[in-house]
DNA sequence: CTTTATTGTTAGGTATGCCTTACAATTCTA
DNA sequence: TAGAATTGTAAGGCATACCTAACAATAAAG
């Protein structure tokens, strides 16, 4: 969206502070500090940075709280990094782990209209019932699902339709 | 592999020199500051930065030319770039030119272990007859492949074997 | 072979993003 | 409510990576 103009260390920070505040109410520096791996004199930079920009409420020893603004692209960023973990793990079978750690990476280059894409495919994949690439450490991947004698025509009737999975489930 | 220790600047610094060679003989500071689009100054920099890594032989005014070393990050880089371009392409019909860009971003925080995954995806995606996403710009990923009443048994034989497609090539 | 155009380098500047060390504010506890 | 522990900030440094402007080297043209 606009958080083209924040720089990937900014999202993070924004992030992070986003995250901490969904499971307590503060939000320290120290807690940043530790999320991210790097001192609290560093967070104390980004701080004044993402103040600036309008996205946190901030100043000295104060209390740290996400503007309207800021809320927004801190929710962009989790969404696209928890749907590219989820590309990883469930569509490349990548350890969630590695994953986790490779999609924070991932999100900060990956244009909105390809994650558009790669959430689709996600979806996609759990939707189509002959969906099973299943990877294999010296094999890559090869196919699991059951394909017997069902044609695919149901499918094709009901390209994105999420009803659909409501009625199965 | 270990390209880990280069910046993502400096690994396109290298991966531009080597597209560069591969095209005329002789690789000059403008051609890489054209590439990559920043000034000849800001390569000047880089280059000292690269020789004095090995990976490039280099003098004030002499002849570029990749080490063995570097040759190899080079084509490692290059590879990754093209693999990811390929994915973007082939799995999420992203526009060749966007995936260019995105996987350009990308191949600077793809480990190797996931970059492996998603060169294997694609060669299941080109193997499997059954495999036909196609991507929707209003639905998201829909299915085109004609499934039949075939079965997958001669699929599910042959996981990961190349020597089949050449067979039926 | 000398002038001009191209190309490359140096010098100096900006911005980001991190660090450590030292100090200030706050909070907890006795 | 003082002192100790915790937490946060300021100052000063370092590395990366880019820029512009000025100058140096090489190559091309006369």
């Amino acid at each position: 969206m606009m958080s083209s103009e924040l720089s990937a260390s900014l999202e993070d920070y924004l992030e992070a502070i986003h995250l901490v505040i969904q499971d307590r109410d503060a939000v320290r520096s120290k807690d940043i500090a530790a999320k991210l791996g790097v001192s609290t004199a560093s967070v104390t930079g980004a701080l004044r940075a993402l103040a600036f920009r309008g996205l946190i409420n901030y100043e000295p020893y104060g209390v740290i709280a996400l503007t309207g603004a800021g809320r927004k692209v801190a929710k962009d960023v989790t969404r696209n990094h928890e749907a590219l973990r989820e590309f990883l793990v469930k569509v490349l079978s990548v350890p969630p782990e590695a994953a986790d750690a490779t999609a924070c990476k991932m999100e900060h280059v990956v244009p909105d209209d390809v994650m558009e894409r790669f959430v689709g495919f996600v979806e996609f994949m759990e939707r189509c019932p002959y969906f099973g690439a299943v990877w294999d450490e010296s094999l890559g991947f090869r196919c699991e699902s059951e394909r017997d004698a069902t044609s695919c025509a149901g499918c094709l009737r009901l390209p994105g339709s999420r009803e659909e999975e409501v009625n199965e489930a």
